[in-house]
Order: structure tokens, then sequence, then C-alpha cells
DNA sequence: TTTAATCCCAACTGTTTCACTCGGGATTCA
DNA sequence: TGAATCCCGAGTGAAACAGTTGGGATTAAA
């Protein structure tokens, strides 16, 4: 039961877009770098998150990404139900028709109850949550990165 | 983030022999029918099962699988725990390694808040629940199963 | 007006996982 | 002895994963 690095990099890519949010457009390549994902595999992930509406684009010379709300506004299930879809622990909760025995599944109702705690977790923190709880640790950390 | 059916099913299994714990070992082949899952992908999962000591079994005629243990002593999570490996999103929180960035990744923080709500659901239910939940279930559709 | 920087898109690829199946062998009860 | 059971390892087709490759379109700056 592991996010792929779709959800992990897309996280981590939407971060880093947070942290520079209001400076303009960021370049993808600049994002790949800093955050070590292949640029090519990023690029993908962007362009779901743009038909997504949660980033937008220009192109061209100083073009680049930019998140196309505040971070405020952006919560962590949103990016992750775009990467990764619906998150719940299995099919049946899903889609709408779910399976024939969920009248007397007691296994369905778990399920229910695991998606329920993990929406809670990720429909409550937003990008900006993230990008203080980032500050907070660089600032203990006394601004020194120690990873290249 | 989906469960495999390993884990669906296996739970599934574990909860049909909770059922009828006490009355002696159930083979494999009823589990398998009345759970509707292949008969010798569920004996895959079921050896894991007994590897890590849940369920016992008893070959030859008359042989089957029943809990090591009561129902009410056997959480959730630890079914899954060895049918899906360890419940946390990220590899990072499952190695102890853990990644070079960790000191200072935001995400990490968020995923590891994500498997605690995980793993407090999945912690705290044991299959007793489950089968009176299910037990709640059944009644209150009057006994009666309309799926085959 | 060219050129470099950037996004956009589709197709391809090697590896791994999934969800089984197949074909036996070992035990035990009747 | 024979049927019922568990035990075990290997094989398999399909899908997903995690990219790579190779182009094209748009825009700012020189």
């Amino acid at each position: 039961m592991r996010l792929s690095t779709k959800g992990q990099y897309g996280l981590r890519a939407v971060l880093d877009l947070a942290d520079r949010f209001g400076q303009g457009p960021v370049p993808l390549n600049t994002v790949a770098e800093r955050e070590e994902i292949s640029e090519h595999y990023l690029e993908q992930l962007m362009s779901q998150l743009r038909k997504a509406g949660i980033v937008t684009s220009m192109r061209g010379a100083q073009g680049g990404y930019q998140l196309s709300r505040n971070p405020e506004e952006i919560t962590v299930a949103e990016v992750i139900d775009v990467l990764e879809g619906p998150m719940v622990p299995v099919d049946c909760l899903a889609s709408d028709g779910g399976c024939r025995r969920s009248s007397v599944c007691a296994a369905q109702s778990l399920w229910k109850r695991l998606a329920e705690a993990m929406n809670e977790v990720l429909g409550s923190t937003t990008l900006a949550d993230l990008v203080e709880e980032n500050h907070r640790l660089r600032s203990q950390n006394g601004d020194i990165m120690y990873y290249i």
C-alpha cells in the first residue's frame, strides 16, 4: 500500500512551486534539478496537474509553471487525487457501483473508515502548511543542507 | 494507493475463519468457495499467514486452517502487514535508513502523519470486531443474502 | 528576425508486480 | 489403500511503473 512516485514527485514539485509562489513562473528543469526528478517524467506529471487546474504554465523563454491558486487554497488531497486517483484502499469504494456484497460486507465498512482517516489527514493539510513546516525544519538545521 | 487483492482476500479469508472459530479446521476449498477466491491463489496467502503465526494448519483428510488465536487478539493491522508489508505510504518510512533529506523534508512528516492515521484504524480493529459487524449487517438484512 | 528557452505531445521500452495457473509431492484420516 | 487435505516451486499473460526518445509549438530576447 504505497504511493507511486507520481504522488511523491508531484507533491514535492508543487511544494517547490508553493515555496516560490508569487515570484513568476518557474521552469520545469529547475524544479526537476532541485527535487532530483527526471525532467521528462516530471513533465508528464505537471501536464496532469495543469489539466486539473492546480498549476498554470507559460510557454517560451522566461516561461514555466506556477500554482494557479494560493498555497493555502490547495490541499494535498487534491494533488494526490490527480496523480494517484481516488485515495481509497479498495476499488469497491471508488466506483459508485460498488460490489454486490457491500450491504453485508464488514470488510467494506472497515475500508470506509480507513479511507475517511486518510482523507482527514490529506484533506486538512494545505501546501502552505507544508511550506511552513519546511521553513521550520530548515531553520532548525541552521539553513545548512548537507545533501547535495 | 490501493490494497492489492492479497490484503483484501486475506482479510476476507481470516474473517471467514474467525466466524467459525472453535469449530475445528476449515478446509481451504470451502473458504475459497464462500469468498469467491481462486483456491490455489488463496493457498499462497494462507501459507504466508501460517508462517506469520496467524493461522495454523492441519494436513490430511478433515484437515484445514484455523486461527491460531482468539479473534479478539488478532488485529487487522497484523493480517495486512503480513500480506502487504508495512502499511506506510512511502518507502522512506519503512526502511530504517530513510532518505537523506528526511531532516528537512516536510513531505515526510506528512506521510508520517498519514501512516499514523492508517495504523490507528487498522491497529484498533480486531477480527472479532468485524465478525460482530458482520452479524449486525446480516441481521439487518434478515439473513437473506441476495448474492450467490 | 533569428535563436534560444521553454512548454506540449505521443510513442516506445525495460522492469516489476499482479493475479493467477500448473504440476507435482507429503500427510493424515477412514 | 485411497481420498482428502495441505505444501511447494515454477511458469505466465497482462498491467502498471518509471522512465526515455524524439519530435513540435510558442514566446522572449538578441
